[in-house]
Formats: C-alpha cells, sequence, structure tokens
DNA sequence: ATCATAGTCGTCTCCCTGACGATAAACACG
DNA sequence: CGTGTTTATCGTCAGGGAGACGACTATGAT
C-alpha cells in the first residue's frame, strides 16, 4: 500500500559524516564527543538533523562546513578549489539504533587535505582528527594512554563503512587527489595511498603508474622541496576521474 | 544542535526497489504501474513504506516478497538457494521528489535470475518486467508501440542508478552469476555479461577467464544441452565474491 | 666533502589479455 | 546417413602492464 499519506509513520533524518583525512601517516577521521545524552561523553561522528526544505546532500554539506570550515564542491567539478569530495556513503535504519526514537541516517563521506585544526562546531563541540585505527579499536587505550570507548550509537560502523569505501574507491578513481592539496608532489600522492591502505608501495613504480595515467595529473611546472631531497614536480589533479587500469592494492 | 527529540521534522521513509533480471537478452526491470495519483497510471518502481519496527533491509526483503516472491538472502551467504541479491543502493530525499510529503527513499537493488511471470503484488498491482533502456527513454514509443512515459517521481535517477552499479559491480564481483539459475554454463553466465554490458564478448577468452579465476566457479559434473550446440558443463557458484583480476569490460 | 633523503629514469621478466585458429559434440535437415 | 549449423572448449601468439630492482640526480644536513 504504498505511499498513503493519511498513516505514515513518521521518522527523524539526520545526515553522519565520515570525514577522512591524511596526517602524519596515519588515516584520521573528525570527531566529535558528545555534550548529551545519551552516549554522554563519547565519540561520535559529527551529524544532524536534515532540515525541513534541504535536500540530504546540501544538509551533508552544511554539516561539513560547520564542522570544519570546507566546502564540498559539486560531484563532477575538477576537484581544483579546497573543497573537499562529498558523497553519499549509506543510510543506517537499524529502528534501535537511537534509544530514544526512530532515526534514519544517511551517512556520508568526505575526503579532504590535511588541515590546520579542527574548528569547534558551532555549538562549540569539542572536535578532533584521529586515527581511524584508534576509533574503530573496541576499548583498550589509545598512545596516549587514555582510556578508548567505543563510538556512539552505530557510528563505528558506519567510520568502517566509510573507510573502506575510501580504501577500495581511491584504486579504480582518482579520489586520492581529494587528500591533496590543490598542488602536490608524486610523493605525497604516494604517500596518501600508503596510509589510507596501510602498505608501503615502491616509489619508482608507482611514479610510472601515475605519471603514465592519461588525465591523472597534470604538472603545474614548479618543484618544492617541502619533503626533503631533490626537488619533486608539482602537479595538480587532472580531468580523468577513472582510472584504467586501476591502481593495483598489494596483496595481504 | 543534534539531537533534540522534543523539535524534529518529521519525514516519511519508504524503500524503493530496482530489481533486475535477464530475459531474452535484454536487461530487465521490474516496473509496477501506479493505481493512484499522483502519477496515476505511469509506472514506477517497487516500494512502500519502512514499517516502525523493522530495519531498512527487513522493508526491502519484504517489499521484494511481495512483488515477487523471492526471498532475499543474507549478505555473504553463499548465494546458491533461489533467493536474490538485496544491497542497499542510495537514498533520495530531494524535498521535491514527492509532491505531497517529505519523502526520503532508502533504493535497494535486487538481482534475481529469470523468472516464470511477475506475481501480482500484495495489493494486485500491475507489474511486468520490461527492458531498462525502454524504461529509461523519455517518452517515445516502446517496440510494441505503445506509448512510453518516463517513470514516476524520480524512479528514472534511480533505475539508472542502480543499472549503473550492476553494471560496474559484475566487473570486480561474482555478483553475474545472481542473474543466473543455480547450476549454469558458462555460455549463459556469459550472456548475462553481454546483455548487463550490452556488448558481444570473445566466447573463448571468456570461459579461460571465468575458468581460470580459483573460487569463481564450482563444476556440479552435470551437462545440459539446453542452449542447443555442443553439450556444456554445468557450474554452481564458488565461494569468491571478489575477482582478482576483475573482468574486463570492453571500452566503448 | 660526505652522507642521508627523495625523486626520476631504465630494464627485465612474468602474467594477463585480446585476437584468433582448431577441434568436439550435439541437433536439424536433406 | 552425410552435411551444415550451433555451441563448447582447448591452444597459440603477440602486446601491455606490473612487480622487482639497479642506477643516477638533486637537494639539505653534518
Amino acid at each position: 500500500m504504498p505511499y498513503d499519506p493519511s498513516a505514515f509513520p513518521p521518522f527523524a533524518v539526520t545526515v553522519d559524516l565520515v570525514v577522512l583525512t591524511v596526517r602524519r601517516h596515519a588515516l584520521c577521521a573528525l570527531a566529535v564527543r558528545r555534550g548529551e545524552q545519551p552516549f554522554q561523553g563519547r565519540w561520535a561522528l559529527p551529524g544532524g538533523f536534515v532540515r525541513p526544505d534541504e535536500d540530504l546532500a546540501q544538509a551533508a554539506a552544511r554539516e561539513l562546513a560547520e564542522e570544519t570550515g570546507l566546502r564540498a564542491h559539486d560531484p563532477g567539478a575538477p576537484a581544483q578549489d579546497n573543497g573537499a569530495h562529498l558523497e553519499q556513503l549509506a543510510t543506517y535504519g537499524d529502528p534501535k539504533r537511537d534509544p530514544r526514537m526512530r532515526v534514519v541516517s544517511v551517512a556520508h563521506l568526505a575526503l579532504a587535505p590535511d588541515l590546520p585544526a579542527p574548528r569547534a562546531g558551532g555549538d562549540a563541540n569539542i572536535a578532533r582528527w584521529a586515527p581511524v585505527e584508534e576509533l574503530l579499536q573496541q576499548g583498550g587505550y589509545a598512545r596516549d594512554g587514555e582510556p578508548v570507548a567505543p563510538l556512539a550509537f552505530d557510528h563505528a560502523q558506519i567510520l568502517a563503512d566509510g573507510v573502506e569505501r575510501a580504501r577500495s574507491k581511491i584504486e579504480y578513481s582518482s579520489l586520492a587527489t581529494a587528500f591533496c592539496p590543490p598542488e602536490f608532489t608524486v610523493g605525497e600522492l604516494r604517500r596518501v595511498y600508503e596510509a589510507v591502505w596501510g602498505v608501503a608501495l615502491d616509489p619508482r613504480n608507482f611514479h610510472r603508474k601515475v605519471t603514465g595515467t592519461p588525465g591523472f595529473l597534470v604538472p603545474t611546472g614548479g618543484t618544492t622541496t617541502r619533503q626533503g631531497g631533490r626537488p619533486a614536480q608539482l602537479f595538480r589533479a587532472g580531468g580523468a576521474t577513472l582510472l584504467n587500469p586501476p591502481m593495483l592494492r598489494p596483496e595481504v
């Protein structure tokens, strides 16, 4: 009996964000500390209600801007401006996922270059970048000795799904450039792959592969030595979005 | 201000289904004729409200069973029983997508072997299998001369997204076997790829590829001549879900 | 000057793929 | 009963891409 307007169960609809970046050779996600019940004091993914007049993508872009100050650029845009990549991830609607009421959350995945420091949210939430490995471990202690509690709600599952999406998508798309500043070197791009996949890649074969894929990288003419060593050529992301053949993720 | 229980905008949440199958060498989708406003008399994807106590996947499985009689098997199951593959596709929440109220639809993608005939839905809806190419063309006339109206709501977009998901996913997963009966020949599997991709594949190279990929196909010992010609070996789907290296979709 | 660090170019081999030839086993005809 | 048609299956060969790794280059640090 589809669409009987007189009798439909009301749901709350939220967007949650998996915002990923690469900091200090580690894949990190943005986490906010909850200030209220339930899960008060626990870390959670940023998110909030979808407003009555906005699209899901708009809601996600608004939350992203509130939490990080990042603009999301339109999907399909050349990805040059220092906006973040934003795409829908999946939707989570278990009846018990929020103990208070029926909430359906449309999770989004955002990829951003390394940012200076997390900005306080619109409502002065505490926010931080944390290695995903630390956020996903169940209990235990972080490297700084502080006790780690699992993420609130089903956010561990959402984060895991987002990380898996990012890991697989940089294989066959040029999405890894979304983790880089507008201009970057081949070595910086390689370190992105290494951080996201958690593997070491051969610098020579990687260089051959990415510079040999037409449309992936466009040289800007400049060079930099910000990584030390011999100066490296600077590149921008090219127009190609699909990599064919893909980058191969090493086994194991 | 996340999760203020006293003030959240209420949404209706539905599931819509993109149910795909291969019939007579063509990729077909299940469409139902709408019996009420809006879009009365137009074709639409099957779907319905999510009930207050059920998960999104449960709602999708229930709708699928109501429309087709198919059981969906759990994700990760060996896919042997004649259940259909069911996975979440994407969520559509444009404020204007339903003229009556704010509806967020969690679309799901189902892949099924060729079925005898579409069963009337629980409320006796008219349902039929139609080639996706016919459902996606805007206006014009179908092959049988009947005029074609675009699908209701944003269902053309949802269908297009589902088809694209299926097309890309059979590249790197063993999902194409979801279109086949429990036992099938290499030729039947090849015709699935050809129908979904709309290309012709070399039978010899295809045979070498699929039989050479460990875990993809398991011979059952039997043979069949139901396609004419020399008897062909019968196979079941193997346990492998990811194809590495993937099937390559020809250019163009 | 020497060393450490990165970047870049080459080479070699192996494996996969695409393009195709050839053979095998059924059925439909006359 | 041969002959043609259809589909399945095995083989061969050339080309491209990827992994492994050697060699050289251009910086800064000591």
